[in-house]
DNA sequence: ACCCCCGTTCGAACTGTTCGAACAAGATTT
DNA sequence: AAATCTTGTTCGAACAGTTCGAACGGGGGT
């Protein structure tokens, strides 16, 4: 159904977006370790660098280019046109003030999250997570949360093209099993999630809905697992959760 | 000198970076839209932005396609990436707090200042700027310091790449002008910014350099013409970044 | 029900990219 | 200090890929 085979790719225009990639993965690099990570001429990155340079998206660096500021012109840009964006975060702030912990806003785009805004509380502890993150849905509180307010047909799509890849034991990794939590999101109204995406971590995560029930992304609240756990992570969090997710949801409709 | 003039540059990847500035600066479209404002073919078009998909780039969306939050991703981590951001904005934080208004720090790159982050004081106004803005340094009080910290020849060079724009009718125009405003920013420490950017705004600018001399950066305090003014301006708020600018480069050095 | 506009696909002509070799410059080594 | 290796850069030719225009199919509006 899928078919993600596309006909005919800009291979040209790829191979500049994969040495970008390159570039944030492996650190800065010169024209020759590109080209050797890449199975490229030298000559060929060399000049895909030079373009790239030109547009600012690369910049010369001590150890060869790293990627240019210029993309962060162009993704806060994308951050600011979300609508989620602007009415979550002075909410997210508060929850932030209020609980003590980490408070994250993640919206969905091809199947994947993106981690939008980070609130941190008082005694929010540091985790891989930052601002544009990108993660697989299916670990995160947030993540399932906005999988639970997609259809199942929309949910068998996002498995299917990304699949159920681990990052702890506890991660979801058998469909069958992710469509039951996902039943059981949608009856008590909140994600959990237990140690899914890094040890001793825990989070609750509550979609945010437009008017029509399609998820616009989802607000999440996580810490280390000795202090979200019990009546604390299930009852307080997540009614405050609850709420707050609602409250942004009808300033959403009147923006 | 600068030969900008690049021998051959990758045509088709810089036509892609081409309709990703276009989708930015004119808002999401379509295949047939971007083909008309671009002077290509309308297959052409979709083909790159089907490739430019494929890598997050771009998203579909109700109008057409936008910029994807993939490129959020990207600048962040090359904000993160940058000695100055972490080490100045726990500072930032404080002086925005202390001050009331809005403290910026801002990098160059490409002989443009980019906007790495910014903090909010309680009183703070909304100006154009925002995180990932690109602007010109000669318009800044944060630009005119980093410039001040550069060789003549530096400065020069970046006068004759991308030249003198006005934003307001106090902006600076004339090179021999900025030259002898520069003077006059090394020798009492700190750069003033009185409407040449923003009509009503006014900011300090304090250059942030390493043990080299060389500039990494500046920071910046900004607010209404009428609340930055005399001493306050030229004393108290000047001599709290000054402070504060030396925090930083003394943290700058030992991490 | 019609039409128009937009997104999409396809084939052929051609423009632009890729590659490898060669050059220059800097760093590291002997 | 000379020599050698590596890196960034330039160049030309063969090739591969991109571009364009036309045509198809679908959705919204009249």
């Amino acid at each position: 159904m899928t078919d993600d085979e596309q006909r005919r790719p800009v291979t040209t225009a790829a191979t500049s977006l994969g040495i970008l990639e390159r570039l944030k993965s492996g650190g800065p690099m010169g024209p020759t370790g590109l080209a050797s990570e890449l199975g490229l001429a030298k000559s060929t990155v060399h000049r895909h660098l030079k373009t790239l340079e030109r547009e600012g998206f690369v910049v010369p660096d001590d150890d060869g280019y790293r990627v240019g500021l210029r993309l962060l012109d162009f993704g806060i840009y994308a951050r600011d046109q979300h609508q989620l964006y602007e009415v979550a975060k002075p909410k997210l702030d508060e929850l932030a003030e209020q609980t003590g912990e980490k408070v994250w806003c993640v919206t969905e785009e091809q199947g994947r999250g993106f981690h939008l805004y980070g609130a941190a509380g008082a005694h929010s502890v540091r985790t891989p997570a930052r601002e544009g993150t990108r993660s697989y849905l299916h670990q995160l509180a947030a993540g399932k949360a906005i999988l639970s307010a997609f259809p199942d047909e929309r949910v068998r799509d996002i498995v299917d093209r990304h699949g159920l890849p681990a990052k702890t034991p506890r991660t979801i990794t058998d469909p069958d099993a992710l469509f039951e939590e996902l039943a059981t999101i949608r009856e008590r109204g909140f994600a959990l999630n237990r140690e899914e995406i890094v040890p001793k971590l825990h989070a609750v995560g509550v979609a945010v809905t437009d008017n029509e029930g399609h998820p616009v992304g989802a607000i999440s609240i996580s810490g280390p697992s000795n202090r979200l756990r019990g009546d604390r992570l299930t009852g307080d969090l997540a009614d405050l959760l609850l709420g707050a997710a609602n409250e942004v949801e009808i300033n959403l409709n009147f923006s």
